[in-house]
DNA sequence: AAACCGGGGGC
DNA sequence: GCCCCAGGTTT
């Protein structure tokens, strides 16, 4: 019987794609490549690919660049945090590395945005140098190959996974086997419908002996998930809400969004940070939100200001928004849709 | 609608 | 070191 490493760099050989722009001995478009593919598909990943790297053609040229320009050739791809880390880390490279992207794990591990795994798979693509990877299509071969038990984001499963992803990892051809592992999961370990008869270690892969693929990665336990309440107030002057920016950490990071009442009345809510008496208070009915961890009841309160205190508001974190106005940026989808509902008049109210 | 995804960060 | 989080996409 061959060795695993063996078998799947024949299978890559014969299937793999090698002719992928990101597939050079370049250290910094392996590792753009790396960030733009843990969130999204080649096919998709190419064109960004490619316009980033005109853009920003050296590690250095992108970390001379604005964020707003590096954002906004990341502009559509989503999870905007990477392209902030990307830029970040490109500013480490330059500034502590001399410019030149480092080739130790401890260096390219401290990079923000690089962990273990993609820490890796740049080492071993651009610098052949023996390290494993472990992102979710390596997960799911090994898991089913060696009938690793449990959901993947528990620790001691991870570990398990870490040891088999170390354990078959050649010596020889690193680099060709880290893309190579990686396109067995993608194409032919997949998630639903795996294409077993085609696949170079079906002939040891033990859930495929059990007739068990299925249950392998083993499925997070799903668990009810928590009901957090809070209240959002609007406080409308004539045709103006009042919104504020909320912290650049946590849910709706950086988003304009409606003051929270976490204890206390709206009345005196009003009073206090508006320095204005109400002319009504009126409830809307609760608003659910849900998010992946949790789900949250929102209970709307229209707070109408009396007189005018748009002094009060109007800095960089929070501002008088004339609801016919387009928005001062980003609103958080539960918080657009009660300004919708305030703009249009249309509500439930609350008994 | 639910599963999935690598790294960051709180504890 | 463990567990959960954000903010998306895929199934």
């Amino acid at each position: 019987m061959n060795d695993f490493s063996d078998r799947v760099l024949s299978w890559f050989d014969e299937n793999g794609r090698k002719d992928l722009p990101w597939q050079k001995p370049d250290a910094y478009g392996v590792w753009v490549s790396e960030i733009m593919l843990q969130q999204t598909q080649v096919q998709t990943v190419i064109p960004y690919y490619e316009r980033f790297m005109q853009s920003f053609p050296d590690v250095v040229a992108l970390a001379d660049a604005d964020l707003d320009a590096v954002l906004h050739r990341w502009s559509g791809l989503g999870y905007y945090a990477r392209a902030r880390n990307l830029h970040a880390a490109a500013g480490i490279v330059r500034d502590k590395h001399g410019g030149a992207f480092p080739s130790s794990f401890e260096d390219v591990v401290a990079l923000p945005g690089i962990g273990r795994s993609t820490a890796g798979a740049i080492l071993s693509l651009a610098f052949s140098q023996r390290h494993a990877i472990l992102d979710g299509n390596v997960k799911r071969v090994l898991a089913r190959h060696g009938v690793i038990e449990g959901w993947p984001g528990k620790s001691a499963v991870v570990k398990q996974l870490w040891q088999a992803a170390e354990r078959h990892t050649p010596s020889k051809r690193v680099g060709a086997y880290t893309q190579a592992i990686m396109d067995l999961g993608a194409t032919v370990c997949t998630r639903s419908n795996p294409g077993c008869s085609a696949c170079p270690v079906n002939a040891d892969c033990q859930a495929l002996q059990h007739d068990a693929i299925e249950r392998y990665p083993g499925r997070k336990t799903k668990q009810a998930k928590p009901l957090r309440q809070t209240t959002m107030v609007l406080a409308v002057s004539n045709d103006a809400v009042y919104l504020e920016r909320r912290p650049a950490a946590g849910i709706w990071g950086g988003l304009w969004s409606l003051p929270e009442l976490t204890d206390g009345e709206a009345g005196d809510w009003c009073w206090q940070t508006l320095n204005s008496r109400n002319s009504g208070i009126e409830p809307w009915a609760t608003l659910r939100h849900s998010f992946s961890h949790f789900d949250l009841d929102i209970q709307p309160v229209v707070v109408r200001v009396a007189g005018t205190s748009r002094k009060v508001a109007d800095g960089d974190d929070s501002t008088w928004y004339r609801i016919d106005d387009s928005p001062p940026g980003g609103i958080a989808a539960p918080v657009q849709k009660l300004l919708n509902t305030l703009k249009t008049g249309g509500h439930v109210q609350n008994s």
